[in-house]
DNA sequence: CGTAGCTTTGATGTAGGTCAAGAAATGTGG
DNA sequence: CCACATTTCTTGACCTACATCAAAGCTACG
């Protein structure tokens, strides 16, 4: 309220996050911020998007998590990744124009809709901001691979470490988690069904993480006791996270 | 050589695919053909393209399969793709600049190289051409997520009648494949890099296959002697395959 | 025609699944 | 602020799908 109404600073976590990848400009700050204007509540547990949908919005989460994830006809679930505060839901559906996977809230979310529209007239107001956004996008996908790459190689104890870190790092990034720990909203079944493990399992190897001195996840707080040695058990490279961006808007 | 310079007819199995998607105009035809143009071979595997590179070319495969991976610190690789002709290789690294994985051909390879000047100057040609090729990449993109199910959820009969199911549509679409079966150069070891399972298990499995039934990959060759049972059994949906594409470019 | 890669098969081991039940935590209404 | 309900966590006993290790037969190719 003091002084001209120009944004200088990142006043919301997407800014936050695209920051970390460009510098950007007061203006760049301003129609950000414009366009995560209109925020909204989701309720914990009831989809935001679902499969098949072909929408023109997608959301960046302002606060909460939510997870995307495949229903098999079996009735199991394949969770494929988490969004967290700064992230876009559904991206790809407007950019693509095809949603094939569900969303839905871990736990209360607020977030703004962003209209095919706005996002396009973002992107001409602010060149720099369509290549930040791609870069998001591109990062995205990069960590769909990575965990690819988890279910199809790296062992239970393994998996549950990379994703620790991981959602370490990216929080990190929107100053959500520091050196010690973060606060982790997410079930242990939760964990389950985005590593393919059983929440059983989940636990004992929480336990066992937890016992070696390593991290501790309990109560909704992460707790990281022996980063290094996390890093180790888990085989944990975050150049994935840290890609140069589009260059190619 | 007979008759005019224009090509109305799919040319190559990229104009073949995208044709499936999307009607193309005899000067879309032209431009793809130009764009297909520079063919020159790689051996079985060397690398194409690897981790890291910051490249500013795509490839388009003409003929010959390759596959992307990722390998591990401990040693170990996961597939995370396959590319059969008409397919791109590393065109997210001309769109986003960064090549998260390493690509390597499975059997002798020809293969276009399209610089990215070259496909922005054909995207500016034909608008059409645009929406096509990010329908394309939309498409690999689900079937990256798809993989991921397979590897988080489906069991080891599962994921290899899985991937014989999807090889299958995605070869019909460039005349490579009938309903009877198609010309496979995988190795089952390969099969397992991709599976996340060791070549001895996917060999069971495909034995398995064969016993009940279903399908036989024998020699090179995959033949389906109970297509809609290996459905049944792969729990396969052909949906992420067939998505409506991206209306915007 | 020998050697290297691929397939096939077997014997054995183990990571992680399944099922079940009790303990903690969290939430809800009064 | 307490009683009750619900979800989540924890632990145990048992089981199975797949891994590991090993070796033999097959192709193919230089």
């Amino acid at each position: 309220m003091a002084g001209p109404n120009i944004r200088t600073l990142p006043d919301s976590p997407l800014a936050q996050k695209l920051t970390a990848f460009m510098a950007l400009s007061a203006g760049d700050f301003a129609v950000l911020s414009n366009i995560h204007r209109r925020r909204r509540p989701f309720a914990a547990g009831v989809d935001m998007v679902h499969q098949g949908q072909t929408n023109q919005s997608t959301y960046v989460i302002a606060s909460g998590w939510t997870c995307s994830y495949k229903l098999l006809p079996s009735g199991g679930r394949q969770i494929v990744d988490f969004q967290i505060p700064g992230d876009f839901v559904g991206l790809r559906s407007v950019l693509f124009r095809t949603m094939d996977h569900n969303v839905q809230p871990v736990t209360a979310v607020t977030a703004s809709e962003v209209t095919e529209h706005e996002l396009l007239d973002a992107f001409q107001q602010t060149p720099r901001l369509a290549t930040a956004v791609l870069w998001a996008a591109s990062r995205d996908e990069a960590m769909v691979v990575e965990h690819l790459v988890s279910l199809g190689r790296r062992s239970a104890r393994e998996r549950v470490a990379h994703l620790l870190l991981e959602l370490h790092a990216r929080l990190r990034l929107v100053g959500l988690s520091d050196k010690s720990g973060f606060a982790c909203p997410l079930s242990q079944s939760l964990m389950g069904d985005a590593l393919g493990l059983t929440k059983s399992h989940v636990n004992r190897v929480l336990g066992d993480l937890r016992k070696r001195g390593l991290a501790t996840f309990q109560n909704g707080q992460v707790t990281f006791e022996d980063y290094d040695g996390l890093v180790a058990v888990a085989g944990f490279d975050r150049a994935y996270l840290d890609h140069e961006g589009p260059l190619l808007a």
